[in-house]
DNA sequence: CGGTTTTGACCCGCGC
DNA sequence: GCGCGGGTCAAAACCG
C-alpha cells in the first residue's frame, strides 16, 4: 500500500479492514465444480490482489465465504469452500441473465400498470416466463465485508439508492443501489453485519459496461478503496460468518472506500460515488488497476 | 431544477 | 394457499 493510500486510509478509516467474499450465485453458474464454491484454480485471491492491487498476500488475511443465494447467505455455507491456504475468488459468469435482472423487475411494475392496456396482456405472460429465466440466472455477485463506520463505500462509480429494507435478524437495514450510468445494470447492496455492526457487507451484482467515472474526488476515491482495509478479519469472520472459510496468509484487498459520509452523505461531493468491484475478477481488473496500481510505489 | 434519497407499496419466490 | 422475507418501484421529499 502506498503511503498516500495509507495516509488516506488512516485518515478516513482508521480501523477498517476488509473482509471479502466472492460468490457465485446461482447454481447455474459455470463455476467449476458445481458447488457454489469458487474455483480456486480460476482466481487466486492472492494473485488477484497482487496483480490488481499490488498487495502482497502477507499484508492481511482474507476470508472467503461461499455464499449461495443471498437469502441464504450466511446460513448456507456448510458447503464451504474450505479454502485452503489461499482464498480463491471465483467468477461466475453467467452473464446470461444480462438484459434482465433489472429489466425483470422493472418490467414487472410496468407491466402491471400497463397491462391494463390491451396489447400487454400477452407480453405479461411471456414476460413472466421470461423473467423467471432471467431471474434464475442472476449475475455474478461479489460481496465484500469491510470494517468501517460508514456504510457507503466509495468505489468510484456513481450509485443511486433505490431501496432500503429491514433485514431480518438484524437491526440494520439493507440498502439497494444501482449504477447511475445509463444502461449499466450493476447493482449493489449494502448492509451491516448484525453480528458485528462495525462490519459493512457490500455485495455487487453485475458488471459495469462503462469506464469508471473520472470525476472522482481525486485520490480520496482511491484512498477510499484502499481504505476498506484488511486487517485480520479472522475473528470477525468466524463469528460473523460461521460458514465463511477463512484463510490465513492470504491477503485482502479493499475494494472501495467511503467518503466521509455515510448513509446520508455528509460529504456533498462524494455522497454517491464509489468504486465498484464488479462481480468478478475481470471486473476487478477493470476497475482496480487504474487506481491501485498507480499507488504502488 | 435536476438528481438523489426516503419510504410505503407491491411483486415474487419459497417454505410450511 | 398463506405468510414471510427479499427485492424493486415510484411518488414525494430533499438537497446542492
Amino acid at each position: 500500500m502506498s503511503n498516500e493510500t495509507k495516509d488516506l486510509f488512516n485518515y478516513q478509516y482508521p480501523s477498517s479492514f476488509l473482509l471479502y467474499e466472492m460468490m457465485n450465485l446461482p447454481s447455474s453458474t459455470p463455476s467449476s465444480d458445481g458447488n457454489n464454491c469458487l474455483d480456486p484454480s480460476s482466481y487466486s485471491y492472492d494473485s488477484l490482489l497482487q496483480k490488481t492491487f499490488g498487495l502482497s498476500p502477507s499484508s492481511s488475511e482474507v476470508f472467503h465465504s461461499s455464499i449461495d443465494q443471498e437469502s441464504k447467505r450466511y446460513a448456507s455455507s456448510d458447503v464451504t469452500c474450505e479454502t485452503p491456504a489461499r482464498v480463491s475468488a471465483s467468477s461466475s459468469s453467467s452473464e446470461a441473465g444480462r438484459p434482465g435482472e433489472d429489466s425483470g423487475k422493472s418490467q414487472k411494475k410496468r407491466e402491471l400498470s400497463e397491462d391494463a392496456s390491451e396489447e400487454n396482456q400477452s407480453s405479461k405472460k411471456v414476460g413472466k416466463a421470461k423473467k423467471k429465466e432471467e431471474k434464475k440466472q442472476r449475475e455474478p455477485r461479489v460481496s465484500f465485508m469491510t470494517k468501517s463506520e460508514v456504510d457507503h463505500l466509495e468505489d468510484g462509480y456513481r450509485w443511486r439508492k433505490y431501496g432500503q429494507k429491514a433485514v431480518k435478524n438484524s437491526q440494520y437495514p439493507r440498502s439497494y443501489y444501482r449504477c447511475t450510468t445509463q444502461r449499466c445494470n450493476v447493482k449493489k447492496r449494502v448492509e451491516r453485519s448484525f453480528q458485528d455492526p462495525t462490519v459493512v457487507i457490500t455485495t455487487y451484482e453485475g458488471k459495469h459496461n462503462h469506464p469508471i467515472p473520472t470525476n472522482l474526488r481525486g485520490s480520496s476515491a482511491a484512498a477510499a478503496m484502499y481504505s476498506a482495509n484488511f486487517i485480520n478479519p479472522r475473528s470477525l469472520t468466524h463469528e460473523m460468518f460461521p460458514t465463511a472459510a477463512y484463510t490465513s496468509g492470504g491477503s485482502a484487498a479493499s475494494t472501495y472506500g467511503y467518503g466521509p459520509s455515510g448513509y446520508g452523505n455528509a460529504n456533498p461531493n462524494s455522497y454517491q460515488e464509489y468504486r465498484h468491484q464488479g462481480g468478478e475478477y475481470e471486473l476487478l481488473k477493470e476497475i482496480v488497476p487504474s487506481i491501485f496500481f498507480k499507488q504502488e510505489p
